[in-house]
Parts: C-alpha cells; sequence; structure tokens
DNA sequence: ACGAGTTGACTGACTAGTCAATCGACTGTT
DNA sequence: AACAGTCGATTGACTAGTCAGTCAACTCGT
C-alpha cells in the first residue's frame, strides 16, 4: 500500500470496476430477473456508485449484451473447435453438451440469464441477438449433415431439426436445473450429458437400424 | 334477437366483454410480451375502457394467469384423457405431440405467450405456476414409466429424463416456429410430430436393440 | 330508480438515464 | 519538494417520463 505504487497503476489497483458491475449483474439477473430488477441494485451489489454503471455501459440493455456476447462466442469457438478436433459425431454432440453442462455447473447464475432473459426472450433480447443464436444451431446441423453424408446419422431426418432438438434437449435439462425440478451435482452433471446424447443419436444413428420406417 | 329475450340477457348481449380482453390481451403479449406492454395496449385492442379491465382482472397478473391456467388445464385433461384411451405408448406420446402442435397450429399467439412468458419464465409466472407445468412432466413421466415396466422402453434411463426431453423437444419445436427459424404450415406441423416421437422414441424403445452400453 | 356494466382522467409510486461536482494518480515546472 | 494542471474514474442527487391501479361519474336495460 505504501510500498509499490508505479507497478499498478489502472490495470491492477481497484479489480476492475467494469468487471466487478458485469459479475454483480449476473447475480443480480439471476436473482430477479432483468425486467424487476433496477440498475441500482447492480450497483449497490457491485459496490459501486449507480452512475459509475453508465460511465462503463450506455444502458442497462447492454450490460446484459455484453454478458450474452461474451459467453456465447466461446460457445461458438467451442462447437468450431470441437467439430475439427473430434472425428466421431457422437463424440462431438458429447463434447457440445459437455462444454455446455460444463458452463452451467461452473457458474450456474450465468447461464441462467443467458437461457432465461435471452435465449427464450422471444420478445427482446432472443431477437436482438437472433443470428447468434441461429449460428450455434447452425453448426450443429453442419455437424449432423456431416454425420449423415458419412453414414453415420440416418439420412431422413432433417439436420436442421436434429440441430434444433439436441440443443433443445441440452437447455430443458438446464431449465430444470433452473427451476428445482432436477437434482444437481456433478454426478448428475455427468449423467445428463450421457443422457442427452444417448437419447439423440440412439435415435438418430443408423447403428441403431431396423427402425427407420415413418409411419 | 327480438323473439328470446330471456334465454340471452347478459350472457349474450356484448360478445362478452371478459372473453374479448383476454382475446386481445393474447394478441397484445404476443407482439409486444408481458412485460413491454401496457394495459392501456390491451384495452385499446380489445376496444374497451381502460378501467373496465380492471373490473374483470384484480391485475395485469391476473389476465395472464387466467389465459395460462385456462389453456394448461386442457393440456393436462388431455394427457390424462390420452393415457387412458391409447395402449401403444409411442401413439400416446404422438398423441400428446399432437395436442400440443394442434394447439399451436390453431392459436399460435396463445401458444406463444404462454410458452415464452410462463412456461420458460423461471423469475416470474414459471416459478407461480411451476406446480401446474411439473404436473404435465409428472404424466409424462408415468407414461414412461409405464412404458419401462411392460419392456417396451428401455429401463436404464430415468422416466423423469425422459419427459423432460420429450416435453423440451416439443416446447423447442414451437420456439423455433416462433422465432421463424423453422418452416411453418401444416405439412411441417405433422412432420414435426413424428419427427419428435421418431427422435425420442428411437433412444427410448428396446425395439431399437442392440445399443444400450451406456459407456 | 336501481345497479351491473362501463368510462377515462387522475394519482401515486417507481426507475432509467443525466450531469455537475469531486477524487486521485500522475506530469511537468520551478 | 512543493505546486498547479490534466483527465479519467467515481459519486449520487436529480430529471423526465412511465405506467399500474383507483375512483367518481355516467349509461342503459328492466
Amino acid at each position: 500500500m505504501s510500498a509499490s505504487r508505479p507497478p499498478v497503476a489502472r490495470a491492477k489497483n481497484g479489480p476492475d470496476k467494469r468487471r466487478m458491475i458485469l459479475d454483480a449483474a449476473v447475480r443480480v439477473f439471476a436473482n430477479q430477473g432483468f425486467h424487476a430488477c433496477r440498475v441500482s441494485d447492480i450497483a449497490d451489489e457491485a459496490g459501486v456508485a449507480y452512475g459509475l454503471v453508465y460511465h462503463y455501459f450506455a444502458s442497462k440493455d447492454e450490460i446484459l449484451d455484453t454478458l450474452f456476447l461474451e459467453r456465447w462466442a466461446v460457445l461458438l469457438a467451442t462447437i468450431r473447435h470441437v467439430d475439427a478436433e473430434e472425428t466421431e459425431p457422437r463424440a462431438k454432440l458429447h463434447a457440445i453438451a459437455s462444454f455446455i453442462v460444463d458452463s452451467y455447473s461452473h457458474d450456474p447464475d450465468l447461464m441462467k440469464v443467458i437461457i432465461v432473459e435471452v435465449t427464450r426472450a422471444a420478445n427482446s433480447f432472443g431477437q436482438t441477438h437472433l443470428a447468434q443464436i441461429r449460428e450455434a444451431y447452425d453448426l450443429i446441423a453442419a455437424i449432423v449433415t456431416a454425420a449423415q453424408a458419412e453414414g453415420a446419422f440416418k439420412a431422413d431426418i432433417d439436420a436442421e431439426f436434429a440441430a434444433l432438438a439436441f440443443y433443445g434437449a441440452i437447455e430443458q435439462m438446464l431449465t430444470g436445473w433452473i427451476f428445482g425440478l432436477l437434482p444437481r451435482g456433478e454426478e448428475h452433471y455427468e449423467r445428463a450429458k450421457w443422457l442427452v446424447v444417448e437419447t439423440v443419436c440412439g435415435g438418430l444413428e443408423t447403428t441403431t437400424a431396423g427402425n427407420t420406417l415413418p409411419r
């Protein structure tokens, strides 16, 4: 406090107020919901003055936008990475499911906010970020299409639909945890990953065989 | 109109203002969202005075509660009915999927409101009506459990999870239509019903066989 | 003339966003 | 070493506007 002053300067000093505001916002949004909370709640939670929130963000909306885009970029990057690294379709889907479930396990509040306030908000942020959300569906659909091309997945189920069902199943699980309808804990998270992949692939893979008749 | 007066009286006369308000609310909630709209928007849409809304409903919330409970009761009754009528597990699930998809097909706005504003609103109405929502999951889970008992479905996949995945898949499809990510129209609706059941059952039915190994 | 149904101006409470003032770390000057 | 100046970070009182819900009055059928 009295010894070193130069080495710190602006970079260290305060634990980055902007970050503190974002982290506080996650907690507040998760507990009260974006619409129900006040900007002052965020400022209080962050231990910062009301006005400082507007020094770093143009509006309440921008805070949520930032949180979503920050995290979603990581998701998209992960899906691309997984698609390039893994070879087995099932392994790819399992890796994606793992990433999402692990994200929830690591920071439940953040995932709750992203899903409840953005991904499923058809009248507000969901529309704003529709392109980003769709990007994820498309990347997954591409994986399914490739799997169909190499004969690993049935060809008579639309890839877009499969992607929607797969991602939707994962999101529904998170929703189950968010609503407290599903037991939480690492063991359950691991099992959940397997269950989603098993359920979706069991209905997609030709390996299943002998059950391709539509009607 | 001039002949019989007693049979009509208050019941006929105006097309039931209360109903008009509810119907208008569906449109307004669907277009603007529950939080974004004003009560005056509902009154205007219904062609009714602002104050009359409060003559029939205690609050803005109560309007949405009414819409949800009204429709959800029908859903629960249908699931119970289907469970009693049908015998094949797959037929039961198909009947449930049909009812929900047909509900959307018949009144997209109402289903959008119920899903977006209630079923997926973890911080507001979703909590309020959690018991009702859970009831649906439980009824579906019971169907799965029965199917497992008679050997039609794999026993190693938790019934609660299967129910969540099944219902979640349906809801995700509706979301796809709501967001405009999926093509609409009767033909697509019919195919969607088949796809959901095929995907979920393909992963649940023992008929699939030869693919039961967990890891 | 009674009252259920209906009206819409109004109130009370709330909050997103603004802004002028203050703080404090650092610089250059003497 | 003392000091004035600079500028981004920080503060919180305040403004401007919004909107859910109230209520006194009016309409009209019987």
